[in-house]
RNA sequence: GUGGGCGUAGCUCAAUUGGUUAGAGCGCUGGACUGUGGCUCCAGAGGUUGGGGGUUCAAUUCCCCUCGCUCACCCCA
């Protein structure tokens, strides 16, 4: 009988790996606050419809990519595919409208999706999540893409590409539709397949096709902006000069549409050349439309998605800061089986102290603890043993310096506050 | 869903036109040093060569199937 090994597409964030992830969240949540946005926790799978009704029929998410089932009670269920419907289900039935508006949210956790797993695409993937529902003031788009770049800025990313367009409203768009289709209609038969059938279905989407040959045809094709009704073209003029008054560098991408049906007026990206095909590492937009579709009254809305794994991935390839990964501060060594039960009464007394402490567990020699203590990267080793114990007394070693001494039990409280501070104000004390 | 590449020790990789006991480095464990880690030296453990079938006197090597990983298309975080 082999093991069993995780599902396709998942993957296990070890130790090794967690800490970097430790330090992205906290960076996340302090930026959140001075934002002002707050933190939500939001269910992992929700009613079917509210995704099929929300991110929209048509989209690939909803059509190829969601994880669905039945409970045992019939209900279809999904997992979330990503969190803005969430958010947005969330504001209604909590009638977050009677709060101060826009009510900033943000959330961060896993979403599904079922596809092939590839460079920085996992079937579960983690996403830090802002929204800011209730206003259609530009400048909350305005700040909704400063906050993505703020993020990125404190993670010390550099190299990254913002791109921003408007895909226009309900007035817009169909007057969008009509010409791009009326540009397209003599040449057809020239697009690639999944174009062709776009014509009908999606037609914005195939502006965003990579194909070459479509590219060429769609260059000269009318593109969103031009055909945007006054209320969106003045609402885009207005995002515009607000990231230039906030010194935000974007470029205008009129083949920038983005998937999901909900996006009106603003959609940006941002984009990392470190990642391969999958070079998106945030993705938002304005999306008016989203409570409406789900059952909702009208309600305005913008936000914006980071992937979690592909931040980590670009930070790794551009040899960003990830802080100091957890160490132990001092390592119990226990000279001989005899002093073990006195040893284990250190360690408690350290922890209590709030000193990560750790011991060995194995019964392995008193030279291979010393060995384990050293690879723990400890700043300290204490001993333990016959001595010490009928001396009262434990011997502490500074494991970088070499440099040992035998101190008083009773001086140990001393030791381990002057650790605790030096642990604090995060630098070397004169401990030895 | 469709293509390409790759599966040998915990990790990174060797192994002649197919050739007999599948090796090395790192890591791990023990020892040299019986109360002291890092450096050095010595020793040890650890492999159904992803799995199954086929060709052959002989398969890690060649063929088929399957599983997995990976990259790309598609789409997105």
């Amino acid at each position: 009988m082999s093991i069993i090994n995780a599902p396709r597409g998942v993957r296990d964030i070890l130790p090794d790996e967690s800490w970097k992830w430790e330090y992205l969240f906290k960076v996340t949540r302090d930026t959140a606050r001075d934002f002002g946005y707050r933190e939500i926790h939001l269910p992992v799978f929700e009613h079917t419809e509210l995704f099929s009704r929300g991110v929209g029929e048509t989209t690939d998410v909803v059509e190829k990519e969601m994880y669905t089932f039945e409970d045992r009670a019939g209900r279809s269920l999904t997992l979330r595919p990503e969190l803005s419907a969430s958010m947005v289900r969330s504001y209604l039935e909590n009638r977050m409208d009677k709060w101060h508006q826009p009510a900033k949210l943000w959330s961060a956790g896993p979403m599904f999706r079922y596809e092939r797993p590839q460079k920085g695409r996992y079937r579960q993937f983690w996403q830090i999540d802002f929204e800011a529902i209730g206003s259609q003031d530009p400048y909350v788009d305005v700040e909704s893409i400063a906050l993505s770049l703020e993020i990125f800025r404190r993670l010390g990313l550099s190299k990254l590409e913002v791109v921003v367009n408007s895909v226009g409203c309900p007035v817009c768009r169909p007057v969008h539709r009509e010409a791009l289709q009326d540009f397209l209609r003599p040449r057809l038969g020239d697009l690639c397949e999944t174009c062709q059938g776009r014509f009908d279905r999606n037609p914005l989407r195939i502006l965003d096709c990579k194909n070459p040959a479509c590219r060429d045809i769609t260059d000269e094709a009318p593109d969103t902006i031009s055909c945007l009704c006054a209320d969106c073209s003045e609402h885009f003029s207005s995002v515009r000069l607000g990231l230039d008054r906030i010194g935000a560098v974007v470029s205008i991408d009129k083949r920038l549409v983005r998937g999901l049906d909900y996006y009106t007026k603003t959609a940006y990206e941002v984009l990392s050349g470190d990642l391969g095909a999958q070079n998106a590492v945030c993705g938002g937009g304005r999306y008016d439309n989203l409570a409406e579709s789900i059952g909702g009254p009208h309600t305005p809305g913008v936000g914006f998605a980071a992937g979690v794994e592909r931040i980590v991935l670009t930070m790794e390839d551009q040899g960003c800061n990830f802080g100091e990964p957890p160490v132990l501060d001092v390592y119990v060594v226990s000279a001989e089986p005899s002093s073990r039960d006195e040893s284990v009464a250190l360690l408690y007394e350290i922890r209590k102290a709030g000193i990560a402490a750790d011991i060995d567990y194995t019964g392995r020699s008193f030279k291979a603890q010393f060995k384990t203590a050293g690879g723990s990267g400890a700043s300290f080793a204490c001993v333990m043993g016959p001595d010490e114990i009928a001396s009262g007394s434990v011997t502490v070693k500074n494991l970088g310096t070499g440099e040992q001494q035998q101190i008083a039990r009773a001086e140990l409280p001393r030791l381990l506050a002057e650790l605790r501070s030096a642990k604090a104000g995060n630098q070397e004390g004169d401990l030895l």
